[in-house]
DNA sequence: AAGAAAATGATTGACGTGTTTCTTTTTCCG
DNA sequence: CGGAAAAAGAAACACGTCAATCATTTTCTT
């Protein structure tokens, strides 16, 4: 049979539906040698819920909510815009996402908020804290996105910052040839768990034997846009020798801006996330290489793990490959 | 109303159930003021068809075909595996999965097979033209995978092999910085129309304005490894200026049998997926740069594709953006 | 052995849609 | 106006599971 039924089940292991169902269901009252009974029938038929029937029975509904720092940040704006979308595209499998503003902790959509699952993303703000403990309180399990958090939560959803930092390495490496070279590095705050992975990660590419590149002290700016233009600014101007940028951070837009103005030879320029200023400064030849996170895809996994876990199976590992761009790679407009 | 049932509809329209159900599955018999009414409240209440239900009452399961070149091919082969393996995952919600050889026109599965969906992986094989006759025939929608053809299918799913070998280009001219260098393609056949894309993509980039690189006359294998080896080793006697090769199909193990032997002073690699192999040769330096077209993704986007369409949907659009591994951010292996 | 407790069986009505059958109402046409 | 055809309604069962209730049987306890 392709497809046994609860009832194909109860019939082969000898009992009735509604033994089988306790079983299956972990109901209790159940004595011993009937459960292993209709657990080796299971076995034996291949038997799976039918999860279609079974959601449809209990009226089943996903509610998720993603904790997603709020403000002028283009690429947390964009995975919030893509996990709605994607929520309206699962909208046929009853799944609806709430974001929240991690820094308002007495936001009145979390008070009234029960969720089958959440998901943080990890920058070590100040709320985030309060919020796990919240939700570990509620009994609602939590994944991480973007950057993993210590603690207990079910899963990881997002880039190995780690890969991410040596790719740029690599990168970086490949433009110098085999000259030397002076890389600064620019990131939002040394105390951010994935730039600080993703520091260590060029750095071990670029300290590696055959390298010639030095990486110099890292320069924090706080993903704001004017410092990264003035703080940048002035790191140039002091040194001359500054052959390649590693942004790894937030801010980019000062960090286009710089190279605007700044005229021929200035140096190759890593950073991450594709959004439409970077993207129109690849056009324009203003920086070089972005890598870039897909947040579609992202959110599109995060949405199964959190399904995979509201089911109470177990979450598919889901590291992301980050996607590099060039100027002559970048993906068409969709339509 | 969050979720709208047919009965919901056919209240607010006025009509009785049976009224909205046909009208709804277009079985006809139906005034076309009623018509109006029910979907007017349609639209009205936002009302989706609810498609677990659906499946459920009519005992839907999605039956594919794959018709995909069997043989010595490291990429075809992974996907073939990855598309039964996705089939798995998707077993909850009744997704099979049926490998076909299009070079056995008569095969007995074939012949009995009654498919909601098939893909045609795009290479221009024999049997392929037949294959996609026999499947209009039957009413068979049919979708593309890998590399797209001409004629009547339902959509592509997988990369731009134009942007990816736009992308060989952009490696090859960073390797080389602002040295000069002459590069050899190397592809299955000129009359492969994916092979024939990487070469047009690549070859746009080098002949960009500022490049100082020549891309040779591209040397045919046949996606055979031992002929790979010897036109290559031939290839590179001849000329002892070519400083970059660009491997645009199959075959790689010849290439890589080659630098192996050949000592240092090789030229810089670009070559095709993410396979053992290649992978083994990227850790010992012995090519620089895999694109990948992730395998993986592409059953993932193949059997969702396949799934719209049997639901009598658009298939989402579904270009996939390849992935560039060098030594230093191979991905871990899956645990 | 009687009574309590535990285990099991039997049955029922959802959930939202598909599908069929049968009846009733409306519309059309000569 | 009468009759046929078209349109609409009503009802039932199915799909596989969940969840609850109630009746029955088995097992355990004293």
């Amino acid at each position: 049979m392709s497809n046994p039924t609860l009832h194909d089940v109860a019939r082969a292991a000898g009992v009735s539906y509604s033994t089988a169902d306790r079983v299956l269901n972990e109901r209790g009252g159940v004595a011993a040698k009937s459960i292993q009974r209709v657990q080796r029938a299971i076995q034996e038929l291949g038997y799976r819920r039918d999860i279609r029937a079974a959601n449809l029975s209990r009226r089943r509904s996903y509610r998720f909510a993603v904790f997603l720092p709020q403000g002028d940040h283009g690429f947390f704006s964009s995975l919030g815009q893509a996990l709605l979308a994607q929520a309206e595209a699962r909208a046929a499998d009853r799944v609806s996402v709430t974001l929240c503003d991690p820094s308002r902790p007495d936001d009145a959509i979390r008070e009234g908020g029960e969720w089958d699952c959440a998901a943080l993303v990890g920058t070590e703000s100040e709320g985030l804290a309060q919020v796990m403990a919240e939700l570990t309180d509620r009994g609602i399990p939590a994944i991480t996105l973007v950057s993993d958090i210590d603690g207990s939560r079910r899963g990881y959803v997002g880039i190995d910052n780690t890969v991410a930092g040596r790719t740029a390495g690599r990168l970086l490496r490949l433009a110098h040839g085999r000259g030397a070279g002076r890389i600064l590095p620019v990131l939002g705050s040394l105390s951010l768990r994935d730039h600080r992975e993703r520091l260590d990660g060029a750095a071990e590419v670029l300290a590696a034997p055959g390298s010639r590149l030095v990486l110099l002290p890292p320069v924090e700016v706080h993903d704001q846009p004017d410092r990264m233009r003035d703080r940048l600014d002035a790191a140039l101007r002091a040194d001359a020798g500054i052959t390649g940028i590693y942004s790894i951070g937030a801010g980019n837009r000062g960090l286009i801006a710089l190279m605007e103005a700044g005229g021929e030879g200035r140096p190759f320029v890593v950073l991450h996330e594709l959004t439409p200023h970077s993207r129109a400064a690849l056009e324009r030849d203003l920086i070089d290489v972005v890598i870039d996170q897909k947040p579609a895809e992202e959110a599109a996994r995060a949405l199964d793990a959190m399904r995979a876990i509201a089911d109470g199976e177990e979450p598919p590992a889901a590291v992301i490959t980050p996607a590099i761009f060039f100027k002559e790679n970048l993906p068409g407009v969709p339509a």
